[in-house]
DNA sequence: TTAATCACG
DNA sequence: ACGTACGTGATTAAC
């Protein structure tokens, strides 16, 4: 018999410390559980152990005071993120049939060292603490486990590695630790007394009897002898302490451990409702019976069939639901459901589904309503009255959440996922047989969280926008870009030999550890900040650098081109399609703060702010007979910052036109407008941005070059002036607190965990994101809005002109010649008309052939 | 796969 | 005492 036994404290603890913070919707934490599954199943698949034990903790505080990684020092016990979880992991242990083992007054180690010498034929004893290393024998072997950024890796030491590693055999693991001590178990050891000494006094003279029985004889150094004199009671005391317990009496027969079947339909359930819909089918729970339903067998299987010669007839209620895969914009295969049933659609009978799809009359509910506008523009029609979206309504719901498929919606809502016969397809059936239900569980939701406008009057429509500006993609001037990184190519190899010169060497300049051993080793050059991994040594270091040595300066430029040259100009060549556009993808569901992001390539962030890289922009360009029409929103974020918090100053600022920035500048250094020079003017800009992103003075601080105490100052000034950003800001934690969550202005939501962590740095991070959401979030929802508002009307008035892209503040279109005018119009009206606020809206229209020339 | 760096709003 | 502003995506090196 295998015996697998685990530290359940110890192994916990390293997943909850290497694993940051998850939280179900409702704030839950269970990154410690989560973390310790996937030890525990991939432990199982390696070693198959018949039995399982997992010993907790059950101390009594008098006993040995055992403290865990990550708060040594603060003595304070587990933190509550952690606390919380552990009665919920030993009810899944106990639903896995896995036994858990505590007694009072022992600790789990003591209940490991007593399994390690039951009878067993082998036993695997998993934990993160070395003290165990103790128990190795010839049956029993250590599975040393560490958890780090979300991956476990295990070392197995038996006798020999041991050796190996440490030249001691086990018993003397304990002598050792006698002799050293461990502050983070409060063992004292002998005073003075370290690892490397200790370890050379064992190797020499064995144990500590062995060294305390012929103290005068040995061949040490007489401070050495004279610590150990001292020490000696300490020693012995030690020993006790480091012993692990090897009697500790629970039941240590092999039956007692063997793992049971559990209770599979109860289990799944709670893991569903802990949001690990991964790890239910890691466990091979996903045809574990759905408890609620489980009287209900026949509803529970999908009939699939082909779909009928009339298409029509796939309508559920006249609605279609549908689900699809695309290959490269092609269906391979949709499932609609309907009456009990799953059709299936191929490839062939793509023309007849997309009649259904533009046909007004009929409501659809889909996957990805993205897919469906693609497929339907790249056949040169439009799919009309798309009603219910799963995965814009899983991202409205809760935009922390990893996926947002029809699947995993199922579970969340506790609908009865069907089985299929196993195919390539199971899991589109399943989807497809449940659509219904889950988009009315879903709707329902959505309606509860005053989140209907957002979903049908922005998102919604938003999803064929995106899709129609992935399909147009923007022109770009492929020979142009090939020439200018041509020349970066060869001023790039210019300075390459230059640095090579400068630094006496050749090396990869691209290697930020090679970069820095040249830098801070071989050139001297005073090291300012580290990194985990060693020097940093980026643009920030780089530039206080540089009046130290010209290689600074080289290298400086070499990496400013040879990131325009690898990203821009190789990157984005390989991006052109056949049809000499760019068509990158924009993803809806992505940000957690509603904005929407752009990848493959991205093409939201094309070098502007350098003279040099926003060369890059004059090969964005239109197409014959067509120019590109750029609009920005001036400040929108400020704007809706003054709207939000409905502050006075600033409210007035805006609607008098004024120059915000000079404003802030003028209330926070206490002068007049005309005395506000343009550092100044620069600072408060700082301060500005500070604000909206939840400021902190050491960062304002570096940001402007002026010291701690000087930003400080800065910002206790500027919320006195602006005294209801102050209140916006006090309230919004208030209320993100309380709730759980914040909200935009059009109830797009952000749940926020971090801020009931126990870890402070965790929950300013909170505190800031809960300042910043709201503001981003309302600016993305305006912009969203205008979008939807420019690509109806430039429909509507049966212009030739497209809206092919945006970048959070700014609107491109591709206007047609002769229709510059009419979309300037549309642009500007829409944009500042999107919604009403207390603040007027302010967007500047530009036209040029290229992007370059566009932008004002 | 992760870390470092740097491009954008 | 400790780390240090919000939100993204691409490239490169190195494990």
């Amino acid at each position: 018999m295998v015996l697998l036994a685990i530290d359940g404290n110890s192994i916990v603890n390293r997943a909850f410390y290497g694993i940051k913070l998850l939280s179900t919707k409702d704030g839950r934490f269970t990154n410690g559980i989560f973390g310790f599954l996937n030890i525990l199943q991939s432990l199982r698949e390696t070693y198959a152990p018949d039995c399982i034990a997992v010993a907790f903790d059950l101390h009594a505080p008098t006993f040995r005071h055992k403290m865990y990684d990550g708060y040594k020092a603060g003595r304070k016990g587990m933190p509550s993120e952690l606390r919380e979880q552990m009665p919920v992991l030993k009810e899944i242990l106990q639903l896995m049939g896995i036994q858990t083992v505590e007694l009072e007054g022992y600790e789990a180690d003591d209940i490991l060292g007593t399994l390690s010498v039951a009878d067993f034929d082998k036993v695997y004893i998993a934990t993160g603490d070395r003290d165990s290393l103790q128990l190795i024998s010839d049956k029993a072997n250590v599975l040393l486990t560490s958890t780090r950024m979300g991956r476990t890796q295990t070392v197995v030491y038996d006798k020999e590695k041991l050796m190996e590693d440490y030249a001691m055999t086990p018993a003397r693991m304990i002598d050792l630790k006698a002799l050293m001590g461990d502050s983070s178990d409060n063992i004292p050891g002998v005073p003075g007394i370290g690892q490397k000494t200790a370890t050379d006094i064992i190797l020499k003279y064995g144990g500590i009897d062995d060294i305390f029985n012929h103290l005068d004889t040995l061949a040490l150094s007489p401070s050495v002898l004279k610590k150990l004199a001292a020490g000696k009671e300490s020693a012995y005391l030690s020993y006790t302490l480091g012993t692990i317990c090897k009697t500790v009496p629970i039941d240590v027969s092999p039956a007692a451990y063997a793992v049971t079947a559990g209770d599979p339909a109860r289990l799944k359930l709670l893991l569903a409702d802990l949001e690990m819909y991964k790890m239910i089918d890691k466990l091979g729970l996903r045809d574990a019976a759905d408890l609620p339903q489980t009287d209900n067998a026949t509803s529970l299987t999908a009939t699939v069939c082909d779909a009928p010669e009339n298409l029509q007839d796939v309508l559920l209620d006249g609605k279609l639901y549908l689900v699809c895969n695309f290959d490269c914009d092609k269906l391979q295969a949709a499932y609609a459901s309907g009456k009990g049933m799953v059709y299936k659609i191929d490839g062939s009978r793509a023309a007849e589904l997309l009649l259904l799809l533009a046909d007004q009359q009929i409501e659809k509910y889909t996957d990805s309503s993205k897919a469906l506008h693609r497929f339907a523009f790249s056949c040169g029609t439009e799919a009309e009255n798309i009603v219910f979206d799963c995965e814009i309504a899983g991202y409205l719901l809760n935009p922390n959440a990893f996926d947002y498929s029809v699947l995993t919606a199922a579970a969340d809502q506790h609908v009865p996922v069907p089985t299929t016969a196993d195919g390539a397809d199971s899991s589109l059936i399943r989807a497809a047989a449940v659509l219904p239900v889950v988009a009315g569980k879903l709707i329902a939701k959505i309606d509860d969280d005053a989140q209907h406008l957002l979903y049908y009057d922005v998102e919604l429509p938003l999803a064929q926008v995106l899709a129609s500006m992935e399909t147009l993609g923007f022109k770009v001037d492929k020979e142009g870009i090939l020439r200018f990184g041509d020349a970066l190519g060869l001023r790039i190899d210019n300075l390459v030999g230059e640095i090579y010169t400068l630094a006496g060497e050749t090396f990869n300049i691209n290697s930020p550890k090679q970069l820095g051993a040249v830098l801070f080793e071989k050139l001297g050059l005073p090291a300012k900040k580290k990194t985990k991994t060693g020097y940093s040594t980026n643009a920030e270091v780089l530039e206080a650098l540089a009046p130290e040595h010209p290689i600074v300066e080289k290298i400086l430029e070499y990496r400013a081109l040879s990131k325009l040259k690898s990203t821009y100009c190789d990157g984005l060549i390989k991006e052109i399609g056949m049809d000499g556009r760019i068509h990158s993808t924009f993803h809806q569901t992505e940000t957690r703060t509603g904005r929407i992001s752009s990848s493959e390539p991205n093409l939201q962030n094309i070098p502007v702010r350098s003279d040099l890289g926003r060369e890059m922009r004059r090969f964005f360009i239109a197409d014959n007979g067509y120019i590109l029409s750029d609009a920005d929103y001036s400040q929108i974020e400020l704007r809706v910052l003054a709207h939000i918090a409905n502050d006075t100053t600033m409210l007035n600022a805006f609607n008098h036109d004024e120059d915000i920035h000079a404003t802030t500048a003028s209330q926070v250094f206490g002068l007049p407008k005309d005395m506000i020079t343009a550092a100044l003017r620069s600072r408060a800009k700082a301060v500005n941005f500070g604000i909206v992103y939840g400021i902190g003075a050491f960062s304002l601080a570096k940001d402007i070059g002026v010291t701690r105490q000087e930003a400080d100052r800065y910002i206790k000034a500027y919320l006195s002036h602006f005294s209801g950003v102050s209140a916006y800001m006090d309230t919004v934690i208030k209320q993100a607190k309380q709730d759980g969550y914040v909200e935009t202005m059009f109830h797009r939501r952000r749940y926020l965990p971090e801020l009931s962590a126990s870890n402070a740095m965790q929950r300013n991070f909170g505190e800031r994101v809960a300042r910043n959401t709201p503001i981003q979030g309302t600016a993305a929802d305006i912009i969203k809005i205008a979008m939807v508002k420019v690509y109806r009307r430039l429909k509507k008035e049966n212009l030739k002109s497209k809206l092919i892209l945006q970048v959070h503040d700014e609107l491109i279109v591709e206007t047609a010649r002769g229709e510059e005018d009419a979309v300037a119009a549309i642009l500007s009206y829409e944009m500042e008309h999107a919604v009403s606020l207390h603040v007027r809206l302010t967007a500047d229209v530009h036209a040029g052939k290229s992007w370059y020339d566009a932008k004002g």
